[in-house]
DNA sequence: AAGTGTTATGTTATACTGTAACGACAATTT
DNA sequence: AAATTGTCGTTACAGTATAACATAACACTT
């Protein structure tokens, strides 16, 4: 299958908030950060980052070359893998692993490596700093003699607003 | 590049312990708790564990396939996959998103879902219970309101065994 | 202006990871 | 016996990611 053109709408709750005004601060904070540390944020990473913050749902990296290829015909996958690098190097954007696919991150500049929390109703990714597990996984650490490089926490479950708006669909329960 | 065929012996602390015991432990564990659960342990899916265990690294799923095929000329990718699912139902190895790759589980039956440690040095996978940072997520789900199905915590870096035989090679611990 | 270094991108090819779909076959159930 | 279930063989393909090399664009120097 390749059917993957626009984010999935089935169930996102965008009508929740005003996504317009999360897609300009990203992109406006993003700016603002690689212009402060003097690396480009390019016409394609750019695209790249836009497109990825299109929703809150993590995306593939093949769905953002299909739709970056009518913009930018000659983009290839290396084209899209490489903004990708770039995203996360700068702390834009996370990797999902258990996904292989890519997420805005809102807290781009400090605090890296968060609690992602994946829904699989509506496919939506919230991020948390969850400061108290952060805490007790360093003291593990410390106890394991482990010395950290990157952490992934990714969690797969079903949201709150999931939950709520189908609490008599057992279904999603399970 | 298609060279993988063998677990990768170059910075192993197979040395420190008696792997063997590990590996005869792990199959028989395995045998009971299939036996008790009414499932079947096939000789495909009893050679993959036990190829999954002949390191504590993890291991691709495509290193298992080149390693099974010359006891089992016909296998194919969908072979180990099959063998690998089932092993990961009955909660006997564990998937390591961040590597694509597959690792044996210490507590198989009881408990799942715990903290992977993975050293960049000697690639071998470290799994911990966690009791404070699985209280603490537990937490964090019910403040979030999420219902959780799986998680995955990875973490890379370098584990106490490398770090400290290497004390004074400063390159590590970047 | 010509040369050099650096960064980003274009381009081709290929490697690696994973699944769908269908059939064969055996064991078990009805 | 027929139907069902579980496992495996087999073919084909979908999806994910990188290597390697070429080119372009720009900044800086000489």
């Amino acid at each position: 299958m390749n059917t993957h053109a626009e984010p999935n709408p089935e169930h996102q709750h965008t009508s929740a908030h005003d996504h317009s005004t999360c897609i300009s601060d990203a992109l406006t904070t993003a700016e603002h950060l690689c212009a402060e540390r003097g690396v480009q944020l390019t016409p394609i990473r750019h695209k790249v980052l836009e497109l990825i913050w299109a929703s809150h749902q993590a995306v593939k990296a093949y769905e953002l070359l299909d739709r970056i290829k009518p913009l930018q015909s000659a983009a290839k996958p290396a084209t899209v893998y490489r903004a990708l690098d770039f995203l996360i190097e700068q702390g834009l954007i996370h990797r999902v692993e258990s996904l292989n696919a890519f997420v805005g991150c809102r807290c781009s500049g400090h605090q890296h490596e968060q609690l992602l929390l994946i829904c699989k109703h509506c496919h939506e990714v919230e991020e948390r700093t969850a400061t108290e597990v952060m805490q007790a996984l360093s003291d593990e650490f410390k106890q394991a003699g482990f010395i950290v490089h990157s952490k992934a926490i990714e969690v797969h479950g079903i949201c709150a607003k999931c939950a709520e708006s189908s609490a008599d669909n057992a279904e999603l329960l399970a």
